[in-house]
DNA sequence: TATATTTTGTACCATTTTGCATAAAACTCT
DNA sequence: AGAGTTTTATGCAAAATGGTACAAAATATA
């Protein structure tokens, strides 16, 4: 018997989303880290009380393993976007690395970096499922880089002769980078000279 | 008056040497970052009870701060000695690669990443003076890969139309890179093509 | 309206964590 | 040897934290 999706369920209604749970509880576990945010953190960006929090999303632990997996899924669609624009590979490029910067700046302008990098690694020598899960999605960027680039040349952007592979490293560098730099409080200035002179670089 | 350094000091002797409890901290800061961190975990690696680590490094923010700046003391060192060492440029790169390697792996061989990079920088949003420090440090180092650059242009390594800063940059995104990557658990053949193509692309 | 069902809200418990108080220990100086 | 000084070791108090129990609330169904 399969569950129709437009009955109501029986008992009391929730007052939650569970989407928008999800990307309220992301949040402080960006600004914090998973040991820095506390239960009571989830709850204020919740607005849920801790029984809601666990029927939703079970303990602590996987609260962050579901928030990072949502992260990855919504930015792959911003990443997938950028790289399938019809444009020259300079701009190509560009909508790349300005699609980063826009997920890696905060609402209120201060740069966080990207979740994974900023945000999971920390606890990637805790929790091997943290590290698989983010050097997959690091892995499928990195391929992102290279299909791109490879159609650059097949178009005939790049030389023949071009060893696309390390072209597509400079690419990939310079993105993990720009997490980190942000993070770190760099200002956009230096930020975007990087993503030009990368660009100059690759593009010759 | 200035006191004497071989007098010995009035009370009972510290069981303790600074400098090494110091490096001994480094570790489980390393490993779960500050909030990971417990003082029952620093006292565990230092063999030091709370009040004297209280006593020796105030609390756990300073000895954080504390560890941070001797981290970067000691490494820069490291790389002073990579950049500094008179060989072609491809042999320095790959030494001051190499250099940042032995750092971000630990002794165990997993992966751990740069400190700044993996474990300080979670907390750059909370404590500006860590993000402060850690951006001083990022710094000093595009510096230095900038002037290795320009040596080796004026030793006719590099062409005299290259744009140096620009080819820095490459150097240095790569550099920040192998922090992201070995911590995330990537494996070092990888590791290492993402060097040889970098070096590949700076040096023609 | 009564009952079954599910969620919410309050309160609570056990553990961990930070930080400190206090006394014993180990040393120097007189 | 005794006094003075500094560190160590034990342990404790207050707060924070993760997790849960339980009753009230809100809904569908009979």
């Amino acid at each position: 018997m399969v569950q129709n999706i437009s009955d109501k369920p029986r008992g009391r209604p929730r007052a939650y989303d569970r989407p928008t749970a999800l990307k309220s509880m992301r949040e402080p576990f960006w600004e914090k880290g998973f040991s820095g945010t506390s239960l009571d953190d989830l709850s204020a960006a919740t607005a849920m009380n801790r029984p809601s929090l666990y029927n939703a999303f079970g303990d602590k632990s996987a609260a962050f393993m579901e928030v990072l997996e949502d992260y990855i899924a919504e930015t792959r669609a911003l990443y997938v976007a950028a790289f399938t624009a019809d444009v020259p590979l300079r701009e190509g490029l560009r909508r790349v690395y300005d699609t980063a910067i826009q997920i890696y700046a905060s609402e209120d302008g201060k740069g966080r970096g990207c979740f994974m990098i900023s945000a999971a690694l920390i606890d990637s020598l805790r929790d091997r499922e943290i590290a698989e899960v983010v050097l997959k999605a690091l892995h499928e960027l990195d391929r992102a880089f290279r299909r791109r680039l490879k159609i650059a040349q097949q178009k005939g952007e790049l030389s023949p002769n071009a060893d696309i592979d390390a072209l597509a490293t400079v690419a990939i560098t310079l993105n993990n980078t720009l997490s980190v730099r942000m993070r770190a409080g760099e200002d956009m200035a230096t930020v975007r000279k990087f993503i030009d002179q990368t660009i100059g670089v690759i593009c010759g």
